[in-house]
DNA sequence: TTGACAGGCAAGTGACTGCTTGCCTATACA
DNA sequence: TGTATAGGCAAGCAGTCACTTGCCTGTCAA
């Protein structure tokens, strides 16, 4: 259930994990905490990284897929535009 | 300078002065006070509501016009486009 | 000039939140 | 079967944040 993206979107590691996953879609928690660490310059513990999941995930930005003992996580940012769809440009669809 | 926008949206009762000013733009302080009792059940004291206009002026989300000892408010929604353009829709390109 | 009105500044407080710490479960592989 | 790997759960701590409280500045009208 879309719990609540704003909140979701408030947190600067959060935001570069969605920015993580939809560089490379589909990381295990092992994998994102890596490369936050590399590229990222995060020094994010994994059950720092895998509470901000837990976030995304109530909030509907990420998707879970369970296979073995690995659990990959997936970006969808399609809760994004009711963003956009409340607060529209004045130029665009606004009456 | 925008600091963060995010942050800024993080906050219910930030998202309901939006939405009065997307509605009524260009309300000063206590008009919006009175409004957002009235018409969004929120009993915000005019402090509560002065601070949370500073930070949506921080994010850049609201412009500031002063005229006597008049303070009136306005939307500015572009900031928001730095949303849907960070993580934009899979089957969509950005505009 | 006086008083009412619109808004500002700053310290204090309670709740929330991000993170750590420690221990636990489950899957894979030797 | 035993062990390393991938992840989970929950309590505690510290920093942040929204809100209040009290007082102050600036503008306008009578």
């Amino acid at each position: 259930m879309a719990a609540d993206i704003y909140k979701a979107l408030a947190d600067a590691t959060r935001r570069a994990i969605l920015d993580e996953l939809q560089e490379r879609d589909g990381q295990s928690l092992f994998e994102l905490c890596t490369r936050l660490t590399m590229r990222h310059g995060l020094g994010s513990t994994r059950q720092a990284v895998s509470q901000h999941l837990d976030v995304l995930q109530e909030a509907g930005l990420v998707t879970v897929r369970r296979e073995g003992r690995y659990k990959f996580h997936h970006l969808d940012t399609g809760p994004l535009r009711e963003i956009t769809a409340r607060w529209p440009a004045p130029d665009q669809g606004e009456s």
